[in-house]
RNA sequence: CGCGGGGUGGAGCAGUCUGGCAGCUCGUGUGGCUCAUAACCACAAGGUCGGCGGUUCAAAUCCGCCCCCCGCAA
């Protein structure tokens, strides 16, 4: 308890945007720590506003959403006097400036295990690796993109049923938890500063909605590991031509059948029916298609869309 | 006013350009066939064609306004 006496004195700027970053800000207020202020992306859609911004407003914390973090920016952090910025997927890169201003450092919440996919999408880019395990670093910043010190950090299994929603939701309560035990320790000077290999490293890049077209030369399992990394969003499609016009086709809902032999049935991208669904022959294996939405229609069972599109039977995608 | 697609029995769609009986597939119900079935055959029920207004002898269809859903872009 005395513990929770020191920290609540510090001054405390979180910086975040995503769901992720959202739980992780909640388990700090939960902790009582005092967030004189929290900064997160402009809102870019009325519909979809920040996470962090909702809990923020609900708490009734200082809420900035700066365009660029220029030298006025700067300037209000500095007049904040933090003792410390904790950062969680953000997404904006920090001025030194910035990241030096509080005494104590500034510490990111990062989705993996540095120095492995550093960049802004980690957890997709595990899946889409086809990783068994990821995990969460806490890690004390410097003006590289994730090339700071490691301070802590936790592997977590990923399952092959994961996706980015399942898994992006196991790793902010791993986050959020190993955050909350590092903060103490680093105040307590008890944390170790780990290098990071920087040979080791990888680098990922911010997924597009484009990088969710399906190509069907793509060995069948790494279009379902497309599918994993980018469900629900931007989630993965292709494009069928109907009429000389090639409408988008999202793919919802989709199963992996593995084909061990090397023989194939159909030429690749090449729809049939499969039972109830739609199953389409990708290399190595078959994509089954249970949920399917064409550009400007509701998603539909595979049932229901070929009742009114039978041609779409015996097509092939693009 | 960012660009585009769409709203038609319970589900999915065609019909709209060129106005003229409300159609198709699936589902549902009844009956038949069958040792039997999610199969097959016959019949039936089920519609304010998103809403309001206009043109017309006649509007799902043409004109105007509005509402809603979706894809893209941001």
């Amino acid at each position: 308890m005395f513990e929770n006496k020191k920290t609540s004195k510090l001054r405390i700027i979180f910086m975040g945007t995503s769901a992720l970053a959202g739980v992780i800000l909640k388990s700090l207020i939960k902790e009582k720590y005092n967030i004189v202020s929290v900064f997160t992306q402009p809102d870019r859609d009325k519909k979809k506003e920040s996470a962090v911004k909702k809990i923020a407003e609900a708490h009734k914390i200082n809420i900035n959403q700066p365009e660029k973090l220029d030298e006025t920016v700067i300037s209000l952090v500095k007049n904040l006097k933090p003792d410390l910025i904790i950062v969680a997927a953000y997404g904006k890169i920090l001025p030194k400036k910035i990241i030096e201003t509080p005494g104590l450092g500034s510490l990111n919440v990062h989705a993996s295990l540095l120095p492995k996919f550093r960049g802004p999408s980690p957890i997709q880019n595990a899946l889409l690796a086809g990783e068994e395990k990821t995990g969460v670093t806490i890690m004390l910043m410097d003006e590289g993109i994730d090339t700071g010190d490691i301070l802590a950090q936790e592997e977590i299994k990923i399952s092959p049923e994961d996706n980015l929603k399942t898994l992006s939701k196991k790793i902010s309560t791993l986050g959020a938890k190993l955050l909350i035990e590092s903060i103490s320790r680093w105040i307590e000077r008890k944390l170790k500063r780990i290098k990071q290999d920087d040979f080791k490293a990888t680098v990922c890049q911010l997924i597009e909605r484009n990088d969710g077209r399906i190509f069907w030369n793509e060995k069948a399992e790494n279009i379902y590991n497309k599918f994993r990394a980018f469900y629900p969003w931007p989630g993965i499609f292709s494009f069928w031509e109907k009429d000389n016009f090639l409408k988008r086709i999202k793919f919802c809902e989709i199963k992996l059948k593995k084909n061990d032999s090397h023989e194939r049935a159909y030429s690749y991208g090449k729809v049939f029916k499969s039972g109830e669904a739609i199953g389409i022959q990708a290399p190595g294996g078959i994509i089954v298609a249970e949920i399917i939405q064409m550009e400007g229609k509701k998603p539909l069972p595979a049932k229901d869309f070929i009742i009114g599109h039978p041609d779409f039977i015996g097509s092939v995608l693009k």
